[in-house]
DNA sequence: CTGAAAGCGCTTACAG
DNA sequence: CTGAAAGCGCTTACAG
């Protein structure tokens, strides 16, 4: 109706009305400019003079008007989001996924809206069909891929990923051959620290727990650090020393009942994960052996429980912080065109009392 | 060039080719309909002849076409996300978030992937300004706001929501005046079960700990509950008997401190949270109380970290489960415009060792 | 410094 | 059952 005066939706000139869901038309219309120059003004660009920018951001303010995300990723191909899959080894319908990585989620977050991204979660198990999706639908800009995975299942999916030029890092190993940016902490030094604090500690006898496949390339590095330190000290590295367990606390506390039974002799563990530190510490306490006095216990990750299990784990620390805020600089990086590499956190050792310092 | 024939992009009609970002229109040529016939057919419209559907499907399957989700969107006015705004209490540079809150994320996200959205993460802090701006820009359909804040500094948030017509579904306190929707557990009852256990348990002198004013609905819901089963036992509530604490493990500390130092006789303990649950055992611990033998324990979540702490902690079970498929249902009822209302669920109460039952 | 115009890639009335 | 066309709300070359 007051289309007549070339007014669109607002009532009156230079009047602020209030708009259901105003539009850059809108303010074009009340602040008596081109919607064009309202895109301008809206992002700061130096065209528009400051007066008029100023004005038009303050309609906007006042109109509570946001830029449609929509239309602007239409046009400019971006969505200005990251994808953050995370996906879970449980496999069941149990939705939970491995504390360590649910606590990187906060600083993933903050450095990704310090960053001008939005951050798209979701929960992924290896069976599914994902991942190109999210860029080719232009819901993401990038992916950061979550999870001590088996390596050798989801391997097929990153070659997929590169296959479609999906822009992606992925957190944990840093394997010579695999596609796409990784960042991880150092693992082989990270094992070293483990075992040599074990061996300072004047124990001999070190088993260490968890699947050192390939299938597991972070846990695999892991254990070179372990033969390393043994190494070092010259000490063979006993083969009947290690114990397989998927990576939860039941397969470890199996895993560990078992390999008491077997009577093989032991005074130190390195279990790869605090998961399958926690659960072996269960299994020893269960079987009567008392940790740290008849084995000294160290773990991986520094999960927010370690501290709290009985006795507090000793551990290697991942810096989550570094790595949530590293994994989205990189991917930023990436997706803006920059020049950005895999790379490596130093791993820390935090002592409590598992493993007998203390 | 090869536009000629009316062949957009792709080389020859009918054989697929590899199309770098395929769009509905590069679908279109390859199969020789319009543009409109392959949208209809992408979204299972019953307009498609049902061959036609079928070959239209396999070729974007081929070419790896996903529809855009900026165009959809802008065109629809949907987006088919629901933005999760979890505030953590820390106010620091921490980017940490209650466990308890962030053991819902798999939850939220799997059940939202399974009505079609997706979930769109962010940490928030009730000083920053936020909201508004999710859904007006059209990146979220709808809100699910997480975390135990302030009441009183984020109401006005709340109304503010309201005001723009913010879709949105907050968890935990489920005050009488509140806008919006909410789903929580039914606190009332969970803080009578943490009293009546206590109570059944022969303790008579049960100290409350936390911030169980108006700032905290949900904990002053937990003390009504507590101040009730008192009187069903036909026992007085002493007002000497309520510890403040905000809800950190360090407030509970040095709060439990402060109160073991003041003289107040007490058999039990009901903290309205197991984070100040956790901090209350380490002050009874460190000033040589021996719990339950000295003090019965009882927290309220049932944090994963609960059943780890020394002695284990027998606490009141949300469960996170039900919770984080309410709030998915609920919020994507409310978008599509169903009947939805705020609920409750059912506590439960988990014994372990801190309450001396075992 | 500003405006008119094109176009991003969809969905969906409208017409057949 | 299918197509031609309009239009969602932006951004940005182009022209002045």
């Amino acid at each position: 109706m007051l289309n007549t005066y070339g007014i669109h939706r607002a009532v009156a000139y230079n009047a602020v009305m209030k708009v259901e869901n105003p539009t850059s038309r809108d303010i074009a219309d009340i602040a008596g400019v081109s919607q064009a120059t309202v895109s301008r003004a809206l992002r700061n660009s130096p065209l528009v003079r400051p007066e008029t920018r100023d004005r038009i951001q303050k309609i906007a303010r006042e109109l509570n008007y946001f830029v449609n995300r929509n239309a602007a990723g239409l046009r400019t191909h971006q969505s200005n989001t990251i994808a953050l899959l995370m996906f879970d080894e449980t496999g069941g319908d149990d939705a939970q996924i491995n504390p360590f990585f649910l606590s990187m989620l906060g600083y993933i977050t903050r450095s990704a809206a310090g960053m001008g991204y939005d951050v798209l979660a979701s929960m992924q198990q290896l069976t599914d069909d994902w991942h190109v999706e999210y860029q080719a639908s232009h819901r993401a800009d990038g992916l950061i891929l979550l999870g001590y995975g088996d390596y050798v299942a989801y391997r097929r999916k990153l070659d997929a990923l590169a296959a479609a030029n999906t822009r992606f890092i992925i957190y944990g190993a840093v394997a010579a051959d695999q596609p796409g940016l990784s960042l991880g902490c150092d693992n082989v030094r990270g094992g070293h620290m483990a075992t040599a604090h074990l061996l300072g500690l004047g124990r001999r006898r070190i088993a260490i727990l968890g699947d050192i496949s390939k299938r597991h390339p972070e846990f695999a590095a892991r254990h070179d650090g372990y033969v390393a330190a043994l190494d070092d000290a010259g000490l063979e590295h006993d083969e009947s020393l290690r114990i397989f367990a998927d990576n939860t606390e039941e397969d470890a506390y199996r895993a560990v009942r078992a390999f008491l039974d077997s009577g093989t002799g032991f005074d130190g563990l390195f279990a790869v994960t605090d998961m399958l530190a926690i659960g072996a510490m269960h299994a020893l306490a269960d079987a009567g052996r008392q940790v740290p006095q008849d084995v000294s216990v160290v773990g991986f990750d520094d999960l927010p429980r370690a501290a709290y299990v009985n006795p507090p784990l000793t551990t290697i620390q991942q810096n989550i912080r570094e790595a949530g805020e590293g994994l989205v600089k990189t991917i930023v990086g990436l997706i803006e065109g920059e020049d950005v590499a895999s790379s490596q956190l130093e791993p820390k050792l935090i002592v409590r009392q598992s493993c007998g310092a203390l």
